[in-house]
RNA sequence: GGUCUCUUCGUCUAACGGCUAGGACGCCAGGUUCUCAUCCUGGUAAUAGGGGUUCGAUUCCCCUAGGGACUACCA
């Protein structure tokens, strides 16, 4: 019998695999100290960057830091048909642009750091073959032939009598064959999954910890759960055991979507003998959808990818900090009370993320936050900001950027630096085309509606001794209350009150107020009713270019 | 169906069982400014419903309703 159980596992593992004592020599507990958190992040390799991915690491790899412990990126590749290529590099380069950085697996070189590797899980095979192995041999683990067919027969009887659906209990067959049945269907050429035999009962409650749910009833797990599948590749809950043990990972965050296999893991953890990680289950974030809320799906919802943000042109940084908005409100108040501090600075709490069952995504909040990001920006910052955007995304605009960087840099500037409140009107770096277009004279519009409009209104004569009036005593290097000045004084000789309250006071005595005389000269210039500080305007504009827009009339 | 979970302004959320349920975003109004973006003032709006326990319930308990997750040789 125990001869037979060997050929069975020989024929199953023809291999030579390290045995368990010798991984847990390889693998050592870490020289941490007691506080101190080793956190991963264990993408799939399916193609796209999803913004819940983002959020978990970002919280993974604040606590890891904040405590002096270890931030992992592992990759779970065990599913070879729903793998794209590149995924991984993908995942490392991303993290890396939002600036967060792994102490340990993939970087974005495709290169591995760190001694507890490999880090993807495709390569590690020996590791799962040498325990399931040692499950085989316990008696914990046997192998199952079951055909597809089968089992969603199986699960079509239970669902008619009404049963829990799955392998377990007596519905487990291959749980009680014999070795030499086993030996049998090897013969045939059948290729076997590896089951766990589950030492769970149903009926039995435990209770599950978890750091932001709390402490919770729930049934203990009975299914004999693939371990291994036919490929020969570990499913998803038995790496998460084995990897989490061997890297020495002490919490566990993830999706709340694996909060029902809780109790699975934690009988895997206790099968193999190891103590498991902590667990923090975290909400996904959700969007509305005819009145319902559900995650955020890649297939419906572009702003699930990661790459929508970059391609809007949203900084980095201000998605993290609206991330970290979602996950301590405080965020908020902390930023406040430190307008200028690097967001690394604010100390993330577990303890203050919300039970809920998950935020909407906001893409107003986002907006908001994104502007007063830009806002602290210098326009040396913008400018580089906006230029390596516009290179992948906005040729156009790049070689405008670039063909004159100091002219750009100047427009950039305005209301920026020097302001006591710099503009806040710029939310991504694809807003930008447009806003600085009028200082272009490829882009001006020269014979706009607008401009049509204003001269109709005021007259092409009047128009013109207004400009000559002004630009006669206008200065470049006039600052604004000189210029200021200087447009009262034009206003007051052509008949308009040189404030509004005097226009208001007494309005028959006027054709309107100063207020007319910018308009006419913003549109003339700009093309625009709305634009920035005209005076800073004009100075960047300079003598030349201001002269030629205001006498084409 | 089964297991689990959640529910406070439109949205994100705060509130040892104890002030008029607070803040942020949005929206609205007013003010400042050459227009806009700002900035300042004010306003709008919530404890899902029903029972208990209690001097007192957003908070504790029960029921109902609704939402979400899981229920694969996917993760």
């Amino acid at each position: 019998m125990d001869n037979n159980l060997d050929l069975l596992i020989k024929k199953l593992f023809p291999e030579n695999l390290p045995s368990p004592a010798e991984l847990e020599i390889k693998y050592p507990p870490r020289q941490l100290a007691e506080t101190a958190m080793v956190t991963r992040v264990a993408p799939s390799p399916t193609g796209f960057v999803h913004f819940g991915g983002l959020y978990a690491s970002l919280i993974s790899k604040r606590l890891a830091h904040q405590s002096n412990g270890v931030f992992i990126l592992r990759i779970e590749d065990t599913d070879k048909k729903r793998e794209v290529e590149g995924t991984a590099e993908l995942f490392a380069n991303s993290l890396k642009q939002y600036s967060i950085i792994n102490d340990e697996g993939l970087n974005e070189k495709t290169e591995e750091k760190g001694s507890y590797g490999p880090y993807k899980q495709s390569e590690r095979s020996d590791i799962y073959h040498a325990y399931i192995k040692y499950l085989l041999q316990q008696g914990k683990a046997y192998p199952c032939f079951a055909s597809t067919e089968e089992l969603e027969a199986l699960r079509a009887q239970q669902e008619n009598m009404g049963e829990r659906s799955g392998y377990y209990g007596h519905f487990a067959t291959w749980r009680e064959k014999s070795v030499e049945e086993a030996l049998e269907a090897l013969e045939k050429g059948l290729k076997p999954v590896i089951r766990l035999k589950s030492p769970g009962n149903f009926q039995n409650k435990i209770m599950v910890d978890d750091l932001l749910i709390g402490r919770r009833e729930m049934p203990e797990n009975d299914q004999d759960i693939v371990i291994m599948k036919t490929d020969g590749l570990p499913t998803y809950h038995f790496a998460h055991a084995v990897d989490d043990h061997l890297m020495r990972t002490t919490h566990v965050i993830r999706g709340n979507e694996w909060f029902p296999s809780l109790p699975l893991h934690l009988q895997l953890f206790s099968v193999l003998g190891w103590q498991a990680p902590a667990y923090a289950h975290l909400a996904p974030i959700q969007k509305m959808d005819n009145g319902n809320k559900r995650k955020l799906s890649k297939r419906k919802d572009q702003e699930a990818d990661l790459s929508y943000y970059k391609k809007a042109g949203y900084p980095e940084e201000a998605v993290i900090e609206y991330l970290l908005n979602l996950a301590n409100s405080n965020f908020e108040d902390w930023r406040r009370e430190n307008p200028n501090a690097n967001n690394e600075e604010f100390v993330l709490s577990l303890k203050k993320l919300a039970k809920s069952n998950g935020p909407l995504f906001d893409l107003i909040k986002l907006t908001d936050i994104s502007k007063e990001v830009i806002a602290k920006m210098s326009a040396e910052e913008v400018f580089t900001h906006t230029l390596n955007w516009a290179k992948e995304f906005n040729q156009n605009l790049a070689k405008r950027l670039e063909a004159d960087t100091t002219y750009a840099k100047q427009i950039l500037n305005i209301e920026r630096e020097n302001a006591v409140k710099p503009r806040k009107d710029i939310a991504k770096w694809s807003d930008i085309e447009d806003e600085i277009s009028y200082f272009y004279d490829d882009s001006l519009n020269v014979n706009s509606a607008l401009k049509k409009e204003i001269l109709n209104e005021i007259g092409n004569n009047e128009v013109k001794l207004i400009i000559s009036d002004f630009l006669a005593i206008y200065d470049i290097k006039d600052e604004q209350e000189e210029w200021f000045n200087k447009l009262k004084t034009v206003a007051e000789k052509h008949g308009y009150a040189s404030n509004n309250k005097e226009y208001k006071a007494s309005p028959d005595k006027y054709k309107g107020q100063v207020g007319a005389v910018a308009k006419l000269i913003r549109i003339l210039l700009t093309g625009r009713t709305q634009t920035p500080n005209l005076c800073a305007i004009m100075q960047v504009m300079r003598q030349e270019r201001i002269k030629k827009r205001l006498n084409n009339i």
